[in-house]
DNA sequence: ATGAAAGCGCTAACAT
DNA sequence: ATGTTAGCGCTTTCAT
């Protein structure tokens, strides 16, 4: 597509401020970048010749010169997903004082969006790439080890990370869950998903399992249920695993708003709760503390997650570290029972 | 700051592309922005040129040359929002198929921190500005109209407009929602609002005190109350509400998940909705629908928001014409009655 | 503390 | 359909 949209029109440039203030390009550039390199004399005086033009910094050109840009790719599945903005926002509050911009990308929760978008948005020469996933095409993963900026994954904890990691053990945490339930007598634990589940789902999905194992229960395969998205979603599979010969007397409900979904729909039933059903939720809200009973559930430490990716992606930019010396961060997770368990 | 780690390192350049397919540089600009120009044979040579040196066209380069980037500033209150989400992926949709890249920027609700935030993207070159907010300072004002790429601007419809604008009337949905209330019998309408509250806080709430004044109700100062943010601040305005001499016998809640904040406390008080009192929520959510009683809310169209404000950005860049002749796009809005009122 | 020269990797403008 | 020339607005490098 061609735009006929100047970006900006008959331009003010660092020459033109710098004829006012009587003084070479670079020394401009020195004012702007190193304020404390350059004479305060001088430097007031090219204050004065920017305030009087307007002058506006051109970092497209610097960044051509300079080889390094100040946006950082941010990669998630869909920007619909809530449970993400937390996150966002903390790496926004740690790059932003730095002057670092932040670029958002969706992949469409697949390994092939994923390297569609990274490919649209590489020849932007972002200077970090931070992504919410851990498997990616192999091309992908060649591309971005050659393109060689500081890279980041969060979502999971993983073997064979590309670069850095920061996150929490998925499997632990739907473990640590599956365990409290089994813990408090509960033998027919279901765990609902929404569907179609990627990745991270599995991941936990092999975490309950493992926490059934630990506690002797038996695997039932019908117990583990595909949700339609949405409160309608969660109703209606918790309504089959209550119709089942044996019926649930537990759910996990892993995904966004499930667990509410399902509070709604028990109380519309009149099926007690926790008393003929358990509900855990995967991910803490405000709704899961406040309903009445209160819903168990884990509280993931988005921000925080947000931040230390953004802290991480600062020390390596600053240090230049080789990609190869990552580091791997795990913040845990928290187990909030209430009385919904 | 200074980063040590290049955005790329020895790098393949269209240079090295243009000598192995035997042909000039611009030949192979060409084939990437407009293959039809080039011979299929000259373009089929480029390509495998590409493929074999792994070349990433650099469009830092591109857009100093062509004064054209292809970033667009998208500025919000917070990230946190999650009812911005929507809009995003709105945004998100329409621009990037024709290879824009969105940059999310936060204003931290104040005027002064839009000027800053602003300032600090300007030299990014955008080629286009969205921002949720309606409100500027007079140097924000100053300095986009002289940037003078096209302006959206969402929030609310209003007068005088620096661009474009496309969203839906604030004070006509709090009205339409008031006089509903008012045509159902209540005369004790209250209005709870997130504090501090914003510009659309206001405006709001003048349409709010319209309905009031057209229903012939009397105007009480102390049915409009700035609630705590979350769950626990919206029952602390209903308990207030509830413990006045003259109680209120309906709440307008305006803002994230009051009303379902509310709502839970009405349960927990045993007040009965809509008999005691009657709840209704500024903005639709799929929990206000579910619940039981289901809540009473405006509809806003949050994601059609973000594409028309894509597509109106996208026809500006088009057609190039000046920010002077700009479009007021009215989206409207719709009132779900349920069972709450 | 400041400057001169060179050039980053593209694309506009004008050929042919 | 393809090429030549020039230069976008900065920063690097090397001087002074």
């Amino acid at each position: 597509m061609s735009f006929s949209h100047p970006a900006s029109s008959p331009n003010v440039t660092m020459a033109d401020v710098a004829r006012i203030a009587g003084v070479s390009t670079i020394t401009v550039s020195r004012a702007l970048r190193a304020p404390q390199t350059v004479a305060p004399a001088t430097r007031e005086r090219i204050e004065q010749a920017i305030q009087q033009t307007g002058y506006v910094f051109d970092s497209v050109a610097g960044s051509l010169k300079s080889r390094r840009t100040n946006l950082v790719l941010v990669l998630i599945p869909s920007i619909m997903h809530s449970y993400l903005a937390h996150m966002i926002q903390g790496i926004s509050d740690v790059i932003s004082p730095r002057g670092l911009h932040l670029v958002l990308g969706t992949t469409e929760e697949t390994p092939e969006g994923e390297e569609r978008t990274i490919r649209a948005f590489l020849p932007l020469r972002p200077c970090a790439i931070l992504m919410h996933n851990t498997v990616h095409t192999a091309r992908t993963r060649e591309e971005l080890l050659r393109y060689g900026v500081p890279l980041i994954e969060t979502g999971d904890l993983i073997a064979e990370p590309l670069g850095h990691v920061v996150s929490y053990s998925n499997h632990e945490a739907a473990r640590a869950m599956t365990a409290h339930l089994a813990a408090t007598g509960r033998k027919r634990i279901a765990f609902i998903y929404r569907g179609p589940g990627n990745e991270r789902t599995w991941i936990r999905r092999s975490g309950y399992r493992q926490a059934l194992a630990d506690a002797g229960l038996t695997f039932a395969p019908e117990l583990e249920v595909a949700a339609e998205p949405g409160f309608a979603g969660a109703a209606t599979a918790l309504r089959y695993l209550m119709g089942l010969a044996q019926p649930a007397d537990a759910g996990f409900f892993v995904g966004d708003d499930l667990a509410a979904g399902a509070m709604i729909e028990c109380q519309r039933q009149g099926w007690s709760v926790p008393g003929r059903i358990a509900v855990a939720a995967y991910d803490d809200s405000e709704l899961a503390a406040h309903v009445d009973p209160g819903i168990t559930s884990l509280r993931i430490p988005r921000y925080e997650l947000g931040r230390q990716a953004g802290e991480l992606l600062l020390e390596s930019l600053e240090s230049g570290a080789p990609l190869s010396d990552s580091r791997s961060i795990d913040l845990g997770f928290t187990l909030n029972v209430r009385q919904s368990t």
